[in-house]
DNA sequence: GTCGAAGTTCGACGGTTACCGTACCAAAAG
DNA sequence: CTTTTGGTACGGTAACCGTCGAACTTCGAC
């Protein structure tokens, strides 16, 4: 879908802060890969490889969840050498959507603890 | 998709409080006519007939999406003559994931008075 | 009993998504 | 320079999603 960002797709900063759109973030957030890639990014609230994911899906399956992620407005992106960084966009959102990350990270961490290895 | 509860997928109630999951609501509430269904019934606070909405699509994706949010657990429903009433699962939701529902629907109507028509 | 209104079910269609493997590129290591 | 490493780009596929219209059901009104 269009994402009303004036820059180029390829720019790894992702939508404006005003450009983010909710739907957008929930739909980011709605996918479980996607959802633990937040979590991880937020409990270790650094900017992180790509590769240094707990995820169950092949390398170019994760660069399609990164992507959704950064153009949804919920990580940004920087390039350090052949690594590529991603860092949660906690300030940005926060200030956009109050308590929203913080909630679904929140319930998501509950439900992690609560289901450990959901069958 | 299964969802985990242990009645008919056609019983109104939707998922046990504990059976809601966290992924479900969220794509649930990524989708602007649901989100707005969500809105419009936190600020009437009550039981609404499913025709009473403003949403600008057919009756029969209407029913799709009223089921996506009852099967999610986001809203429960009861039928009553030839009318069925949709009520929003607040104390279920809240109970399961804290701050979550306030935090998506505040979004919601913040980014609604933002943009009040957005084309 | 008949009609209309409120919703559901069904089938279909077009667009999107999540996933994969392969090929590719750029930087670092040898 | 060659190889390895980290990651993207490009198809391609199968499933899903949002949408619709038409047919059906059920209740209430006449």
């Amino acid at each position: 879908m269009e994402c009303a960002v004036s820059e180029d797709a390829h720019d790894l900063r992702g939508p404006g802060r005003d450009e983010i759109e909710l739907a957008a973030v929930m739909h980011a957030l709605s996918d479980p890969v996607r959802l633990g890639i937040a979590a991880e990014l937020r409990t270790c609230g650094e900017e992180r490889r790509c590769g240094s994911f707990e995820v169950a899906v092949g390398k170019s399956t994760l660069t399609h969840h990164f992507r959704v992620l950064r153009e949804a407005g919920v990580i940004c992106q920087r390039q350090d050498g052949t690594a590529r960084l991603s860092r949660l966009r906690s300030d940005d959102l926060d200030a956009r959507f109050p308590g929203l990350l913080d909630a679904v990270l929140r319930a998501h961490a509950d439900s992690a603890t609560a289901r450990p290895a959901a069958a």
